[in-house]
DNA sequence: GCGACAG
DNA sequence: ATCTTGTCGC
């Protein structure tokens, strides 16, 4: 996909225009197509993506990488850059991040059967985080992996990895608040699209591998931002 | 009206 | 998200 014709592709993601009002009636209705029923095929690639800036916030950097499902060793990685067209808005930073994670995973050598997303699925004020919009948007099962809570509250969580409770917003449970690792922050797991409340943190503990966030969203971050062991592309 | 607010 | 070194704790 051409470097920056999202827009162009997907209606359901217009260019910016400066009008909250109406980004927020497209989410209600976008919503209303978000589906919480399982695929029932366990999947064989899974994609993680995370988004960064440079230059200030001038230039939004996504990054997705592909790993085999069962043992989590990556397969691929891409890295998209385009300049940057939207401010943050809190509830509205699919609009902001989505045009270059979908060119990100456009150039992946091969289509996820899932997606993990650095944010929020349906753990949204209007039920359409990133992950959520991005499920509705290319029709993969996609689950949200954010590190803080947008909406919603929980009860009390043990400190010990796999604890996991609901976490509720106007008496729904909207997603799951899951230790991934002992005594760490929990991470807020929500279905994005095409996924369960129930397996949606199952899905995402099972890609967990010491770290606190899952291999997927673990090695997109490690790209996106952080310049880590593997982060440079020449030399 | 006041505070909260993914990344 | 990003600006940023060393440091406290498991």
């Amino acid at each position: 996909m051409p470097a920056a014709d999202a827009h162009a592709r997907y209606p359901e993601l217009p260019p910016w225009d400066g009008d909250v009002a109406s980004a927020r009636a497209l989410q209600v209705e976008l919503a209303a197509r978000v589906s919480l029923q399982d695929t029932g095929s366990e999947p064989r690639r899974i994609a993680g993506v995370d988004v960064g800036f440079e230059e200030g916030g001038a230039i939004t950097r996504a990054v997705a990488v592909l790993l085999d499902a069962a043992t989590l060793d990556p397969l691929d990685e891409v890295v998209a850059r385009l300049p940057t067209r939207m401010p943050y808005i809190p509830g509205l930073l699919s609009f902001r991040e989505l045009p270059a994670v979908l060119v990100a995973l456009g150039r992946l050598a091969a289509s996820p059967d899932l997606v993990l997303v650095d944010g929020h699925g349906i753990a949204h004020p209007r039920g359409l985080g990133i992950a959520a919009h991005l499920g509705v948007l290319t029709g993969l099962p996609t689950i949200g992996v954010a590190k803080s809570i947008l909406v919603g509250s929980h009860d009390e969580l043990p400190a010990q990895r796999g604890a996991c409770v609901p976490l509720r917003h106007r008496g729904r449970v909207i997603g799951s608040v899951l230790r991934s690792k002992d005594k760490v922050r929990p991470l807020i797991v929500s279905p994005g699209h095409r996924v369960s409340l129930v397996r949606a943190p199952q899905i995402v503990l099972a890609c967990c591998r010491g770290y606190r966030l899952p291999e997927p969203t673990r090695l997109a971050d490690r790209l996106a931002s952080r310049r880590g062991p593997g982060a440079c592309s020449d030399e």
